[in-house]
DNA sequence: GGGCCTGGTATCCGATCGGATACCGGCCTA
DNA sequence: TAGGCCGGTATCCGATCGGATACCAGGCCC
């Protein structure tokens, strides 16, 4: 499916990920917590588990492991073990796991399109709710 | 934003939701547990608490609070109390909850396309797990 | 006044989620 | 042979989720 795995593929920016995003407006999942920064990170092409744990800043072992281990399952990416040269763990997207980057766009895109309704849906219904408690 | 509160809306079907849907399988979800039935129901107008739970079956009154609570803090449902004649409490979808349809229709259709690709990584996933374990 | 229906709350409980911490075996290199 | 990186596993813990059950206040109807 990939011919040869990582010729020249650019190294993940740490700073790939805003480590403030306010995520919990938004109403959307794709699988676990970690899942949708996972399939971002694999969108360049495979990568090894070491080189994951970078840009997804504080991720633990078992986190990814376990967010890994699900997307498998699922169907959505697969994981190779190469042998030397290349030596190391390969995380890649299947087709079904490429696919599922055109709704995480499209939910991506809707947040971002909605986001000041959102923020202000949030902040009215903060207020309202101080008014009636407290 | 709704002139007159339900003349004539036909009442939710009972049966409107598969009971066994296998909802493990897709990896979308869009709020909480029943927050996309919530939204499903109240498509075709404002509805009554009591109306909600008859194409939720089994959902427990603690369950449909929380959930509407919810959605009304995301800004995507609004709560009113009618007056006489028809007294009550209604539920309905405001601009951003409609707004919410397009990406879940989108989740669903993407599901509904790629049904059988999920059906068989997941069951080829059991395989592996079967030879690897037990 | 004694039912009902409506629209909830209060409490408890088990299951799951996700982080912290510690540990580990295989391999490469110095 | 010692230390490092790589790719994890094992254990514990607190927070949250979601169901079961019980209860309740207000209004209407007889």
């Amino acid at each position: 499916m990939n011919e040869r795995p990582r010729e020249e593929l650019p190294s993940l920016d740490p700073e790939m990920f805003d480590p403030v995003c306010p995520s919990p407006l938004v109403p959307f999942r794709v699988g676990d917590k970690w899942a949708p920064l996972v399939l971002r990170c694999l969108e360049g092409g495979p990568r090894r588990f070491s080189e994951l744990k970078v840009p997804l800043r504080g991720i633990t072992s078992k986190s990814l492991t376990h967010s890994l281990r699900a997307l498998e399952r699922g169907g959505f990416v697969a994981r190779t073990e190469e042998p030397l040269p290349e030596h190391g763990v390969y995380y890649a997207l299947t087709a079904l796991g490429r696919g599922l980057l055109g709704p995480l766009d499209a939910a991506c895109a809707w947040t971002r399109d909605h986001w000041d309704e959102l923020i202000d849906a949030h902040e009215e219904a903060a207020l309202a709710s101080a008014d009636r408690g407290v």
